[in-house]
DNA sequence: CTACAATCTCTAGCAACTAGAGGTTCGAGC
DNA sequence: GCTCGAACCTCTAGTTGCTAGAGATTGTAG
């Protein structure tokens, strides 16, 4: 049996993090010894990383709820995880679109400033009026 | 003079989020009617429509204090106004290249999935185990 | 002058943790 | 067996950038 911090050291994740994950239901309450202090074993290991995993590749804690509980009925159909990971892919890949047009904007910025005076720089200005932005909208 | 709600419609930034900024100091406070409303003036809403602009293109609340100070004081060299801009491009770019690797990772996961059981569902199994992953950190 | 939309303040909530206070337990070394 | 310090415990509050309500007051059109 592993006390929190070996299942920190293993997981990599911090050990208020575990409790935590406890006190949102995404890990079970483990036994505890007499006094008190919480006893892991090698389920909560696979647990814990599936969950870190999860987190790692942006999953929102619903969502990996979600996968766990799929993750223990491998006889149903896996069109839901599908799903979740699908619908998740979308997220990110609209995030990274809006990132981009943001970074060519920013870059735009940054590369037309003079370097002078705050009076003339085109930092200051473009952000004072969006008009002078190459997109409508971000 | 306007009133909160007017400011709002021609700024595109919601009511509570006026007070917001107002109470972290990012706007002033405005003077207010006898029955103790808020009125703002034309230069309020110059500065708010440099704060959504600013905060549209990611920048968080303290850089935008820092470059709303800056831009009261034209005279002033821009090389800190730079600074700033640089430095959240660069986070910026850092971003989009974790979402881009995470992206491909996602994709991977995915598109090997066989679409039957859960139990071999691509989707749990890579979430299982990092040693699936092309990369080794995201 | 009345009705009602808009405003006011205040508190609490969101996500996903992190930090700290103040107290208890575990286990290695003697 | 005893001691001592690291690790653990619970609890509360803070983070960022808002958003959502409750319950009271004010502004204004008809």
């Amino acid at each position: 049996m592993l006390s929190i911090g070996e299942l920190s050291r293993r997981t990599n994740v911090k050990v208020p993090t575990i409790r935590y994950y406890e006190q949102i239901g995404l890990m079970p309450p483990p036994p505890r010894t007499e006094g008190k202090q919480r006893r892991y074993g090698a389920d909560d290991v696979s647990r814990l990383n599936f969950i870190r995993h999860a987190r790692d590749l942006g999953f929102d804690v619903e969502a990996i709820r979600e996968l766990l509980e799929l993750s223990e009925k491998p006889d149903q159909s896996c069109a839901e995880a599908d799903r979740i990971a699908r619908r998740h892919m979308v997220e990110v890949e609209r995030r990274i679109e809006q990132l981009t047009a943001l970074q060519a904007e920013l870059r735009r910025m940054v590369e037309e400033c003079s370097h002078d005076r705050v009076g003339e720089c085109r930092v200051i200005q473009v952000l004072a009026d969006h008009g002078q932005c190459a997109h409508e909208r971000h």
